[in-house]
DNA sequence: GTGTCTCTTTGATCGAGAGCAAAGAGCGGA
DNA sequence: TCCGCTCTTTGCTCTCGATCAAAGAGACAC
């Protein structure tokens, strides 16, 4: 089952994430007592989409996706969970079941707590629940984001502004540029900007021409972060 | 500036609300005496994008829509604001201007908060902040279904999905059918769904002449929703 | 009533990007 | 080292829906 409990080692970890760094070293003992850790590899998933929601959990090390398949099988990326980020909460408190299944795309540590805790851990601290309202408040406004760039811009721009998302978020600086941190496939950023992996592949070929970034199997390096940015801001004209 | 103090009258309808129902009668009171409301007519707005983010908001009747220009003058409609719901808070915690514009479509009357009273808002009751969250949990969730959509099906499922979302929202039932309740042009159908207003106007034109709507001057009616709902869930084929 | 908005409808054209097909290419396992 | 799998690239075709254009048609003011 995976289940470990290194919590000696995870507070360091916890305190060093935003939403912890200013919770007293009691509460912070006190969250982590009632924690569970759990380590899965890549391709496995924490929890899946329409199963019970019995926990909620907080990403340690590693990195998720998130997705969501829809009736006649087409799956989308809803998001990406990095270091830090609470997930599989969202949903715990309205309703019974995940909407989506949290995918390992490497290896992922992460500590999970039943679902009963949650208003026992924002209650442990006001700051948490306005930082949790925080957190969630900023989600929802990278979804409206995506839902004007995919309403509004054409694929191109879509996935520059995607690419250079994923540089913020999971970016490594490299001699030559900066790294995506994790493996990511066409397919993935495919799902991310709702298109096909072959409109993708194409573009980052024209790209990678230009000498904006540089591809391979699963790697994205940006070598011109500001020239991406200019077509992302470019207008369509 | 249109404010008025009808707080007695206010009191019956705030406490009919799903948020506010089981709170005290004290702690009503207590967050409607520091309130101002606001009555504002169609074409007007509580705010605007961009502006300084000095209020937070409950609508108590009338309707707004919540729309998002791009740089590039393109305009979508993030949401609809029905009475009841909170709105132009989401990021007054994080941010101190609005990401959009709450724009009125028919009168519409709101209670007023000073944003900084927004912790004190839900300090005020455990059951608010856990209502707060929720209600931003569920348009996270509204969010990631119009996402998943747009990404995934097209133009005509997406109008019908939206269509079906208005009618449960919004909707009137009528002899011939469910209306909806307010007036909507399908340029405003057409923004929240990521297309052209003549799309939507072909599309609606088909489905009147299958039966399914009756159309109008900014007015939808929705004869069949069985028939649209087979529609919105038929997999394209 | 008449004029003037704004909203809606419908036709015609065109292009971005999806879908289909098939050939490389990196990587892990035996 | 070779095999097989998955991921990637590229060409071709075709369609959905955007765009352009212009003609109705409610609603409201005068």
């Amino acid at each position: 089952m995976g289940l470990e409990f290194p919590l000696k080692i995870d507070k360091s970890v916890v305190k060093s994430f935003p939403m912890f760094e200013r919770m007293p070293d009691a509460d912070v003992d006190a969250l982590l007592s009632q924690a569970v850790s759990k380590r899965i590899g890549p391709g496995e998933a924490f929890f899946e989409q329409g199963g019970a929601a019995t926990h909620f959990f907080l990403l340690l090390n590693g990195r998720l996706k998130v997705t969501q398949v829809t009736a006649d099988g087409q799956q989308i990326i809803v998001r990406v969970v990095h270091p830090g980020d609470l997930f599989g909460f969202a949903k715990a408190l309205r309703r019974s079941d995940y909407p989506g299944t949290a995918l390992a795309v490497i290896e992922s540590l992460a500590l999970c707590w039943a679902t009963e805790l949650w208003p026992q851990f924002i209650d442990r601290s006001p700051h948490l629940a306005v930082s949790a309202l925080n957190t969630i408040g900023q989600r929802l406004e990278e979804a409206h984001t995506r839902i004007r760039e995919i309403s509004t811009e054409e694929v191109e721009r879509r996935v520059a502004h995607t690419v250079l998302r994923l540089t913020k978020q999971a970016g490594r600086a490299e001699e030559a540029g900066v790294r995506i941190d994790f493996p990511i496939t066409r397919q993935d950023i495919a799902e991310m900007t709702g298109t096909t992996l072959h409109t993708v592949s194409r573009i980052l070929s024209a790209w990678e021409a230009k000498g904006l970034v540089e591809g391979g199997r699963q790697k994205l390096l940006v070598r011109d972060i500001a020239g991406l940015q200019a077509l992302a801001d470019s207008d369509g004209r």
